[in-house]
Formats: C-alpha cells, structure tokens, sequence
DNA sequence: GTTAATATGTCGCACAACGACATATTAGCG
DNA sequence: CGCTAATATGTCGTTGTGCGACATATTAAC
C-alpha cells in the first residue's frame, strides 16, 4: 500500500473516484470553458463520437451534485426573457478530480496491457 | 458515427458497456486463468494496487450477474470437505465485453488528451 | 484454545443513471 | 399566421449496482 505517502488533499480527491461515465465527460467538456446544460449535451455527445447522449435527467442531477461538492460553480448567471441562462464553470477543485481520474482511467488501460502481456509470454 | 458499419454481434457487447470498476477488474483478474472467489478479490486488489478492496457482497452478486449474462462459467468444481470450492473462468462472451471496454478506455483517455492539446493551443 | 486467514454467501440501504414527463422560448417554413 | 424543430431547463419514479453488515465454516499458526 502506498497511502502513507499520498497527503491528504489527495486523499480526499481520490475517495470521490471512481467517476461515472456521464460524470466524467460532463467535467471533461467543461475543462476548456464554461458552458450551459444544453452545451454540456452536446458537447458530451461529441466527446463520445455520439455514444453518449445524456439525458436532461442525468445532466441536472449531476450538476446539482456538482455545485454542492463544489466541483463546478454557477458562470455568468445572464436572465433572458425573465428566464434565466445558467452557464456552469469547472472549479480547481473539479479540475483536480478530473485530472485524478483520467490519471485512474490511465493506469487501468496500463494494467490490461501489462495483464495481457503476462497472459501471452 | 460509425454504427453503420459495425456488425450486430458487436452492438450487443457494447450495449453492456460502461462497465463498473468493480465488474471490470472482476473480469480482468479472470482474464489469464479462471480463479475462485477469494482468489479474485486478492487479485483486484493487486491490480489496483491496494485502491480496490472487493467487498464480498460485491463480488458474489457480481459474479452472480456474469453467470446469468454468460459472462463466466462454473470450471473445476472440486468438493473440499464436503464444501464446494468454486472457480469461475471467462468465457468468450466475458472476454469481448472486457476488450470492447478496454477500447472505451483507451479512447477516453485519447479524448482528453486532444481535449487538453485544444485548450492549450 | 483462540485468533487470523481462507472461503462463500445473503440482505438491505443508498446513490446514480435514465426514461418519461413537463414547460417555455426562438427560428424557420409554408 | 400557425406549425414544427431546435434550444433550454427542470422533476419524478424506477431500476440496477456497489457496499457495509451480518452469517457461517475450515484450516493454520501460536
């Protein structure tokens, strides 16, 4: 076990983890800038090549989630037509859980290559 | 999209996916050589490095779920003492499900990279 | 003899994802 | 001017899964 050596803002990242598909890519597609709910679908569509269509359910849900954790923080709160347009912004916090995880997502593709390699020699 | 182009058969698998970590590493460890259940759960968390520790509850509903979609098979059912000590082993199925999440993976990783080499340009 | 490791399992809770439903605005088209 | 599609935000109930707690039995070590 290597846990002694981890400080414990890394802890606390990591116990967040592992990260569920649609969490993962609605972080991702805020990662280079703040958009709204239905940009986040989109986007997330995009990402996975049009695998993953997020439901508006899936989707608010998670940024409810998202806000009280304090992953993402509420960006340019403009009001249209006395309805408001809610763009959502990643927070260091949130980059950092994305970044551990996608170092997760990394090391678990590493595995099955070292798993596979051991299999075949 | 690529839909398509790929076969039925593959559609199937991928309906599966995404795999849990748990469900991913279940079938990972079985991989190279079919294993009983104790067995698996020290091989988890040995592929994790010490991160995943198997609870039995998850483990036996897992597996539990694996034989009924097909995933695994009963192998080498030797009776200890009048207990039966039970090793699964992957099955074809199990192991196009494992490659076809190992591609999503792969491929997630692969979008964040760009996602990253975008932002930064 | 007692404890730890090995070994297999059930039960119920909680949380997240998802589909279905609900609602409102704006742009385009005939 | 009316209809439809796209844009946009949200709630609610179901379902599946992971997990902790509990249960049980054997074997090896001390």
């Amino acid at each position: 076990m290597t846990y002694d050596l981890i400080d414990e803002s890394e802890m606390d990242v990591k116990t967040n983890l592992p990260l569920s598909e649609a969490t993962f890519l609605i972080l991702l597609s805020l990662a280079p800038q703040p958009r709204h709910g239905y940009a986040i679908m989109k986007e997330v569509a995009a990402l996975s090549n049009g695998r993953v269509q997020l439901s508006t359910g899936t989707l608010y849900g998670a940024l409810k989630r998202f806000l009280d954790q304090g992953w993402v923080e509420r960006f340019d709160e403009t009001v249209v037509n006395g309805r408001e347009r809610k763009a959502y912004r990643l927070t260091d916090l949130g980059q950092s859980i994305l970044d551990a995880e996608t170092a997760r997502l990394q090391n678990l593709v590493h595995v099955v290559r070292q798993q596979t390699a051991v299999s075949k020699s």
